[in-house]
RNA sequence: GGGCGCUUAACUCAGCGGUAGAGUGCCACCUUCACACGGUGGAAGUCGCAGGUUCGAAUCCUGCAGCGCCCA
C-alpha cells in the first residue's frame, strides 16, 4: 500500500531513494539540443553559477547554507515556470591541492623536485580523479537540483581555453605586463600569494632602535625597526619632510652598519613622526610601503634572501642564515659595536600563508600582472548603473572601497599545478611570444630555442572566468546566448574579493565584445556575469563561536544530516537565514524542525486515513482535479483554510522574491501547524462522516486534500525529501508529474483570501481559547464536556451558532446557550468581541483568579489612559492616518467596556477582601 | 588608523515610526483511535545607556558604553 506510512518520520529512509532518482532521472537538466532547438528568447530565466567549491574540499556548514539557500531560490523559480539553470563544477585550487599532494609525497619521504614537473602533475590529476568530487557527491547526496550535464572543472579543456584565450587577449590589448614588484611570497610553497590569501595576526614583537653613524662627522641617526635582519638591504633612512629633529641632517649620508655601506638621507611624508623615534630605514626589496618609497625616490633594490627565506650573497657573512637566525646574530653583532639603542615591546601584524601557516616575506620578484584600472572601472560603473544589485545592499559599499582601491593584479604564481602562462621565452633574442596555440619558433627572431614560461596563472583567474566559460565562452554558444548574464550569485562576504569582483571584472571586459543573440551590440547592461549578488551570512556554533579546527567546534553537516535529516538541517538553515545576520547554528533547534517534518508526515497520515475509510464508503475523490478553492458558502473551516492558504502563498513568494528566507520558512511552518494541523485538521474531523457520505463530506475531502497537496507544494523548496515522499504516495505512485519540483508553486488568488472568513474564525478560536483556559482554572476533568453561557453581539451570533458543534469538539462544551446579558460577577470572561461563562460546580482558585484579573486589570487602565491621551492630543488627531485614529477609538471603546466588565468579576469573587 | 555591523523574554533571533513577536527552553495538566519528534493551558521583556526629532520611537538622528567583523 503506497499509502501505509510508518507511524513516524524516519529521513534516512526516503532520501537516498529521492537523490538518486533525481540525478538518475536528470530531473533538473536543461538539455542543450532543446536550447540550440528552440532557443530561450522570450523565456523567463533563471540561471546561476554554483561558486564553485575546491577540489581539495568537503563539505562545510557554509556550503550547506549557500546550497540551500541556492536550492531553495532554483526550485521555486523552477516551480513559478521559469527556466531554471544552476551549473555545478569545481575550482582546481592551485596552491591548496599542490599543498595536499606535496603532503602526500611527504608522506612516502618524496618531494615535488624529485619527481619532476611532468609526473608530479600526473600526480596531481590522480589525486582529483580520486578525491576531487567529494563535495559534489555529497551535493548529489543532499538532492542538490543543479544540472549535472553541464558540470564544470576550471581545468577541463573548455575552460583551459578560456583562460588561454583571456590571456592572450589581456596581452594583446596591453593589459598584460611582467616586471620586477614586490609581492608576498611564501617561503613554504616558494609562490607568490595575492593579498587575500595573507592573513595578518596581532603577536607580540619588538622595535629595536639601531644607530646609523653619520658621514663625516660625529653622531648617528636612530632608526626603529621591527625586522632588524633585513637592514641588510637598507638603501636609504627616511625621515618626513617637516621633522624638526633631522633638518639639519636633510641630504647627508649614513654609514648602514655591518656591511661597509652609505646610504642617504630622505624626506618623504609618508613616514610618521610619532611612530619610533621618526627615521625609517628604506629596503624596498622586502617592504611593500619602502618599495614604493624607493620608486618614488629612484632609490635602487637590493634583495637579502632566496626564495626560502634564507639570506643570500648580498648578505655577506650572514648569507644561509635563516631570516630569524640572521636576526639574533646582527643584533649581537650591533650590540658589540654599541650600535643597538633600547628595545621596546610592540605588537606587530605577522602576515601568514593562508594555506600552510608560513609568515609571509615581502619580496622583490619578476611577476605578470594585470593593469586592472580599465577593468576596475567598467565593474565600477556596472554596480553604479544598477546593472548588479546587492544583497544586503551594503555590501556594495564594501565592494567600491575595495574596487577604488584596487592595486594591479598578480597573475602569476610559482606553483607546477594550474593553467601555464601562454607565453615563451626566447634564449636567442630574449623576447617573449605569447600565443593561442603553441608556437614552434620565436615570433621575433624566428629561433627554434623557446621554453614556456614555467609560472602558472593565479586561480582566480580562471574562476573570474567561469560565468563566460561554464556557458562556452569564448566560443558563441547557445548556452551563451540563452543564459548570459546569469540572475543571481549567491556566496559568502569573504568571497566578495575573491570571484565576484573578479567575476564582474572581467565578465564586464570580455562580454562587451561579444554581440547578443540577436546580433546587436552588447552593453554593460547585459555585459555583466550577474544581475545580482545576495551575500549570505556565516554559520557559527551555537555558542555564536566562529568554526574553526584548532577550537574543535567544527560540525559535519552530513553528520548532523544523517541525525536529523536533509530536510530539517535545510529547514533550520533557511528558518534561521536572516539576511546580515550570522547563524548559530543549534541542534535543539534542528531537532525542532525534524519535529516539523513528523508532524507534516503524521498529518498525511491521517490524511491518508481518512481517504481510505472514504474509499471504503465508495467515496473516492478526483486525484486529478485537485484544488484549493472552496465555494463562498462552504463552511467557515473551508474559507479559512483557503484563505489562509492562499495568504500564505502570497507571503512566501514575496519574502523569496527579497531573499528572506527565515520569513518564507516561518511563515511556512506556522500555516502547517498552527493553521493546517492545531485547527484545519481538529475540525475537519467533524466533517468526515462517512458513515453518511453527504455533499458536505464530499467537499469537506476535497477541500482538504486540495489545501494539503498546495501546501506540499509550498514545502517543496524547503524540504524537497518529505514533500516527495509524501506527494507520491498521495497519487498512489501514480502522480500527475514526475515529481514535485516539476509542478507549479501555489501563487495567490486575491479573490480566495478572505478576511471575513479570517475574522470568524479568529474570534471563535479566541472563543475556544477562554474556555479551554476557564475548565483548566475551574479544575473541569480534561474528558468532561460542560454547559457554556454566552454573549456576543448580534451579528456575530448566527455564524457562531452555526458553528457550534466546532466549539463543542475543540472546547469540550457540550450545550452553548446564547443569552442577551450575562449574570453579574464571577466566572465571567470578557473579550472584546464576547463574554462567556463556564457552567460547573466546582469553583476556582480564587486568589489565583483575583490575581489574573488584578493584571489584566492594570494592563487595561494603562492602555486606556494611554489612548485616552493621545486621543485628547490635538496633534494626534490632526496628523495620524486616519486608521490609526479610528484603531485607537474603537480599542478605546472596546477598553471602556472591559474594564468595568474586569472590576465586577473582581467583586464577585470578593477579591479585595 | 579607516570603514561596517550588532546590543529586544532564560537561550537563539524576527520586527525597524502607530497597542512588544517566533522557535527552543521553562511550569502545570493530558498515554483523546495522525503525531509524546504529540496535545492543552500558562508564566516570562523599563526593546544597552543618555539626549534629540515627532502627535507618537524598539523602530529615525546625535553622543556614550560593551561586543564583533572587514581593510590597512
Amino acid at each position: 500500500m503506497p499509502r501505509d506510512l510508518p507511524k513516524a518520520y524516519d529521513p534516512a529512509a526516503i532520501e537516498d531513494r529521492w537523490a538518486a532518482y533525481w540525478v538518475n532521472e536528470e530531473l533538473f537538466a536543461q538539455p542543450r539540443h532543446l536550447i540550440e532547438e528552440s532557443p530561450a528568447a522570450g523565456a523567463t530565466l533563471f540561471t546561476m553559477l554554483l561558486p564553485p567549491p575546491n577540489v581539495t574540499g568537503r563539505l562545510h556548514m557554509g556550503h550547506m547554507l549557500e546550497h540551500t539557500e541556492m536550492d531553495i531560490l532554483t526550485r521555486w523559480h523552477r516551480m513559478c515556470g521559469d527556466l531554471a539553470l544552476w551549473i555545478p563544477g569545481t575550482d582546481h585550487a592551485g596552491i591548496a591541492t599542490q599543498l595536499m599532494v606535496e603532503r602526500q609525497l611527504a608522506a612516502e619521504h618524496k618531494t615535488r623536485q624529485e619527481l619532476g614537473r611532468e609526473a608530479f602533475i600526473e600526480r596531481v590529476w590522480q589525486w582529483k580523479q580520486h578525491y576531487g568530487a567529494a563535495i559534489l557527491d555529497q551535493m548529489r547526496r543532499l538532492g542538490t537540483s543543479v544540472d549535472w550535464s553541464r558540470e564544470y572543472f576550471t581545468m577541463d579543456a573548455p575552460r583551459s581555453a578560456a583562460v588561454r584565450e583571456a590571456f592572450v587577449r589581456l596581452y594583446e590589448q596591453g593589459l598584460i605586463y611582467r616586471g620586477a614588484y614586490i609581492v608576498n611570497w611564501c617561503p613554504r610553497c616558494q609562490t607568490a600569494i595575492s593579498d587575500l590569501e595573507v592573513v595578518h595576526e596581532d603577536h607580540p614583537g619588538k622595535l629595536w632602535e639601531i644607530r646609523y653613524p653619520v658621514v663625516g662627522e660625529p653622531g648617528f641617526v636612530t632608526i626603529a625597526t621591527t625586522r632588524p635582519e633585513t637592514m641588510l638591504g637598507d638603501v636609504a633612512v627616511a625621515v618626513h619632510p617637516g621633522d624638526e629633529r633631522y633638518a639639519s641632517l636633510q641630504g647627508k649620508m649614513l654609514h648602514l652598519p655591518l656591511t661597509g655601506r652609505e646610504i642617504p638621507i630622505v624626506t618623504d611624508s609618508w613616514v610618521s613622526r610619532e611612530f619610533g623615534t621618526g627615521a625609517v630605514k628604506v629596503t624596498p626589496a622586502h617592504d611593500a610601503n619602502d618599495f614604493a618609497l624607493g620608486q618614488r625616490h629612484g632609490l635602487p633594490s637590493i634583495n637579502v634572501m632566496d626564495e626560502t627565506a634564507h639570506m643570500n650573497a648580498a648578505a655577506g657573512v650572514y648569507a644561509g642564515m635563516d631570516r630569524y637566525q640572521a636576526r639574533q646574530q646582527i643584533l649581537a653583532d650591533l650590540e658589540a659595536q654599541h650600535l643597538l639603542g633600547p628595545v621596546r615591546d610592540h605588537t606587530i601584524s605577522i602576515g601568514k600563508c593562508d594555506r600552510c601557516k608560513t609568515v609571509v616575506e615581502p619580496l622583490l620578484s619578476t611577476q605578470w600582472f594585470i593593469r586592472i584600472q580599465p577593468l576596475a572601472d567598467k565593474a565600477i560603473a556596472a554596480v553604479e548603473q544598477g546593472h548588479i544589485r546587492f544583497t544586503p545592499d551594503q555590501y556594495a559599499k564594501t565592494y567600491f572601497e575595495w574596487m577604488r582601491n584596487i592595486h594591479d593584479w598578480c597573475i602569476s604564481r610559482q606553483l607546477w599545478w594550474g593553467h601555464r602562462i601562454p607565453a615563451w621565452h626566447c634564449a636567442q633574442c630574449r623576447e617573449i611570444t605569447v600565443s593561442r596555440t603553441t608556437p614552434e619558433v620565436c615570433a621575433h627572431c624566428g629561433s627554434g630555442r623557446i621554453e614556456q614560461e614555467k609560472d602558472v596563472l593565479d586561480t582566480w583567474f580562471s574562476s573570474g572566468l567561469l560565468p563566460c566559460s561554464s556557458l562556452g565562452w569564448p566560443e558563441h554558444t547557445p548556452d551563451l546566448d540563452a543564459f548570459y548574464p546569469t540572475q543571481l550569485l549567491v556566496t559568502g562576504f569573504d568571497i566578495l574579493f575573491f570571484w565576484v569582483a573578479r567575476m564582474i571584472m572581467l565578465g564586464c571586459h570580455f562580454m562587451l565584445e561579444e554581440p547578443l543573440a540577436d546580433g546587436s551590440k552588447r552593453t554593460l547592461k547585459d555585459a555583466v556575469p550577474f544581475r545580482a549578488v545576495y551575500i549570505h551570512a556565516l554559520v557559527r556554533d551555537a555558542d555564536r563561536q566562529k568554526m574553526s579546527k584548532t577550537k574543535g567546534n567544527v560540525l559535519d553537516p552530513i553528520e548532523i544530516v544523517e541525525r536529523f535529516g536533509t530536510d530539517a538541517v535545510r529547514f533550520t538553515l533557511a528558518a534561521m537565514a536572516s539576511p546580515g545576520t550570522d547563524i548559530a547554528f543549534s541542534e535543539e533547534r534542528t531537532g525542532g524542525y525534524r519535529a516539523f517534518a513528523n508532524k507534516i508526515w503524521n498529518a498525511a497520515r491521517f490524511i491518508f486515513m481518512q481517504m481510505e475509510r472514504a474509499a471504503e464508503a465508495g467515496i473516492v475523490p478526483d486525484l486529478g482535479q485537485l484544488a484549493a478553492e472552496t465555494a463562498g458558502d462552504g463552511p467557515l473551516e473551508a474559507r479559512w483554510i483557503v484563505s489562509r492558504l492562499h495568504r500564505t502563498a502570497g507571503e512566501i513568494n514575496q519574502a523569496l522574491g527579497e531573499y528572506r528566507f527565515h520569513e518564507a520558512a516561518n511563515t511556512l511552518y506556522t500555516f502547517f501547524w498552527g493553521d493546517f494541523c492545531d485547527w484545519y485538521l481538529e475540525i475537519v474531523k467533524l466533517r468526515l462522516d462517512f458513515s453518511a457520505p453527504s455533499a458536505s463530506v464530499h467537499s469537506a475531502l476535497a477541500t482538504l486534500l486540495g489545501v494539503f497537496e498546495s501546501a506540499l507544494r509550498l514545502l517543496s523548496p524547503f524540504m524537497p525529501f518529505l514533500s516527495e515522499e509524501i506527494w507520491h504516495a498521495l497519487y498512489e505512485n501514480h502522480p500527475p508529474a514526475r515529481s514535485i519540483a516539476l509542478t507549479r508553486y501555489p501563487q495567490a488568488r486575491t479573490d480566495l483570501v478572505g478576511d471575513a472568513a479570517e475574522q470568524q474564525m479568529e474570534q471563535m478560536q479566541e472563543l475556544i481559547v477562554a474556555v479551554r483556559d476557564m475548565r483548566r482554572k475551574l479544575g473541569v476533568e480534561e474528558k468532561a464536556a460542560v454547559p457554556i453561557l454566552l454573549r456576543v453581539a448580534p451579528d456575530a451570533r448566527a455564524s457562531l451558532k452555526q458553528n457550534s458543534d466546532i466549539i463543542g469538539r475543540l472546547a469540550k462544551v457540550s450545550a452553548i446557550e446564547f443569552v442577551d446579558a450575562m449574570p453579574e460577577g464571577a466566572g465571567v470572561r470578557s473579550a472584546p468581541g464576547f463574554d462567556v461563562a463556564v457552567i460547573y460546580e466546582r469553583t476556582i482558585d480564587v486568589g489565583v483568579e483575583c490575581e489574573r484579573l488584578a493584571k489584566e486589570l492594570a494592563r487595561f487602565e494603562k492602555e486606556v489612559s494611554n489612548a485616552e491621551r493621545q486621543l485628547a492630543n490635538e496633534g494626534f488627531l490632526a496628523k495620524a492616518p486616519a486608521n490609526v485614529v479610528e484603531g485607537l477609538r474603537r480599542r478605546a471603546a472596546e477598553l471602556s467596556v472591559l474594564i468595568p466588565k474586569t472590576r465586577a468579576a473582581r467583586d464577585g469573587l470578593n477579591c479585595d477582601n
